[in-house]
RNA sequence: GGCGGUAUCGUCUAGGGGACUAGGACACGGCCCUCUCAAGGCUGGAACACGGGUUCGAAUCCCGUUACCGCUACCA
């Protein structure tokens, strides 16, 4: 039988790091047994559920590639069948109506707590004789159905945790329909999986008490049962459940950092699980191909930005300047580099600026700024950025020493003027000659240089950042900075 | 409290009874490269939670303890 998974996030928020790990995980596994991934929106709390949460789950999903098979699954949509299936139970002598108010049985939880005992629902109402029943209907008392646990332990072999047990008595008779007539979360669930035709669950490990309950109601329900698998929980660096505190928890706040859609899977990918050995680094296309339950881990890891942040530098400078461009132009957009849509986006000219600098930037952000100073003709959209040196640059590096600092400019200036070929190989020998005459370190003429051509201290090396920029921008440059140097 | 889960450097992890003087990566420090910053190379400090077993031999298997995490709703 093919494989069928599914990721069934609430849409209470933003999709979160650790649910886009786990859409990652049920997606991988989909890929690598060629089966579907399906998506499906528990949206029954109404309270806490949004249609800008709906929304921001497909953008983030859409975001990372983790597209999904077949239509997204609405769980509201199903209240019919939910209802039908529990009361499928009823009539079958698997569950019972119980008349207990909320009220009450938080007395009496409250009561157990006090006593230190654990609390558990005593069954009183499967105790009534069915006339009384009856009787409590017709009077039109409100009842919520509770599923009947039945004696013996439930167990399974999870793909992630080997077997797993919990003896019956730990599981209490848990509500499936409440009193308005809508399910509780295990119903809906094993409802919807059944329906969905679901082979595999695979989701957080805090859903491993929730296991056992859905395995009764499958079997009440007489459906066959899907395999399972937890995964680890992910924290924050203080080893707590990752939350706002935490700073960034959701995958667009990552997006809007400057994070690669591939650095963030294949930073996820190794939260609770590994390919074995050394391997680190991998494309999408290689986390297919290496993704196995087999790597599969038990233990919650600690999200480390740090750590998601040398990811995405090694994932934007391997990348090629042209698959790079279409998931970096939103960035130069919002810097101001160009409009939306402007074909420079896909001209060789940007690529070479890309591969121009992309080595040396862990994000975006990064990208976009160290790019700035070779955007120097007119974009189809744009014309290129003001060139502005900060004023404390131009103290610390163009007027410190200044009459030294201009005669080095000046010459260099002239002697580059005077190369006939625009080359590193020819500039070098006559910069280095400049530095020479003046009795100074190469140093001493490269840095102000560098000021000058890219009003920043942080570029390339400085006889590329003379080819990238031209003749022309160079030499205009310069001689704008040694008129600054006084 | 009850039940369940987990336990290797600060963090992500390799390891599956002898290959362990426990390897790699991030972070941190040093050195090299060098015109800056990255990248890269070399290098330093840094871990098998504890206690019992089993075994000739345990990071690896078993038991217990401890710690941490999760669940314990007419939330999902």
């Amino acid at each position: 039988m093919s494989v069928r998974v599914r990721f069934a996030p609430s849409p209470t928020g933003y999709l979160h790091v650790g649910g886009a790990r786990t859409a990652l995980f049920n997606w991988l596994y989909a890929r690598e047994h060629g089966g579907q991934f399906l998506l499906r929106i528990e949206d029954t709390d109404k309270a806490r559920s949004t249609d800008e949460s709906t929304r921001a789950i497909f953008e983030g999903l859409n975001w990372l590639g983790l597209n999904w098979d077949e239509e997204v699954v609405y769980q509201g949509a199903n209240l019919g069948r939910h209802q039908a299936d529990a009361r499928r139970m009823l009539d079958a002598g698997a569950a019972y109506r119980c008349f207990c108010t909320p009220e009450e049985l938080d007395q009496r939880r409250k009561l157990a707590a006090a006593s230190k005992d654990a609390f558990k629902y005593d069954r009183r109402c499967d105790r009534l004789a069915p006339d009384e029943v009856q009787r409590r209907v017709a009077a039109g008392t409100p009842f919520v159905i509770r599923f009947r646990v039945p004696v013996g332990d439930t167990s399974w072999d999870d793909i992630v945790h080997e077997t797993i047990s919990f003896p019956g008595k730990d599981i209490e008779d848990f509500v499936i329909l409440r009193s308005d007539g809508t399910p509780i979360y295990n119903m809906a669930v094993v409802s919807d999986d059944i329906a969905m035709r679901i082979t595999h669950v695979m989701r957080g490990d805090d859903h491993i008490s929730n296991t056992p309950k859905q395995i009764l109601l499958y079997r009440a329900l007489g459906a066959e049962l899907p395999r399972f698998a937890h995964f680890p929980m992910i924290h924050g660096l203080d080893g707590k459940k990752l939350s706002k505190r935490h700073g960034a928890t959701a995958v667009g706040d990552y997006q809007h950092l400057g994070i690669l859609p591939q650095a963030m899977n294949n930073f996820l990918v190794l939260l609770g699980w590994s390919p074995g050995g050394d391997r680190e680094v991998m494309s999408m296309d290689e986390m297919v191909e290496l993704f196995s339950e087999k790597g599969l881990l038990k233990k919650a890891a600690v999200f480390d930005t740090k750590k998601l942040e040398w990811m995405n530098g090694q994932h934007l400078s391997r990348l090629p300047a042209a698959e790079l461009a279409p998931l970096a132009a939103p960035t130069f957009v919002q810097e101001g580099l160009f409009k939306s849509g402007d074909p420079f986006a896909t001209s060789p000219e940007f690529y070479k600026i890309l591969d121009f600098v992309k080595e040396r930037c862990r994000t975006l952000s990064d990208l976009a700024r160290l790019a700035k100073p070779y955007f120097t003709t007119t974009t189809t959209t744009m014309a290129p950025p003001p060139f502005v040196i900060d004023q404390a640059l131009i103290d610390a590096h163009l007027r410190k020493d200044a009459a030294v600092t201009k005669a080095l400019l000046t010459d260099a200036t002239s002697a580059l003027e005077a190369l006939t070929d625009w080359t590193a190989e020819a500039m070098e020998p006559a910069v280095r000659a400049v530095a020479e005459r003046h009795g100074v370190a190469a140093g001493k003429v490269f840095q102000p240089m560098r000021i000058a051509l890219t009003a920043s201290t942080v570029s390339p090396g400085i006889f590329d950042v003379l080819v990238q920029l031209g003749r022309d921008v160079s030499v205009k440059r310069l001689k704008e900075a040694a008129a600054l140097s006084t």
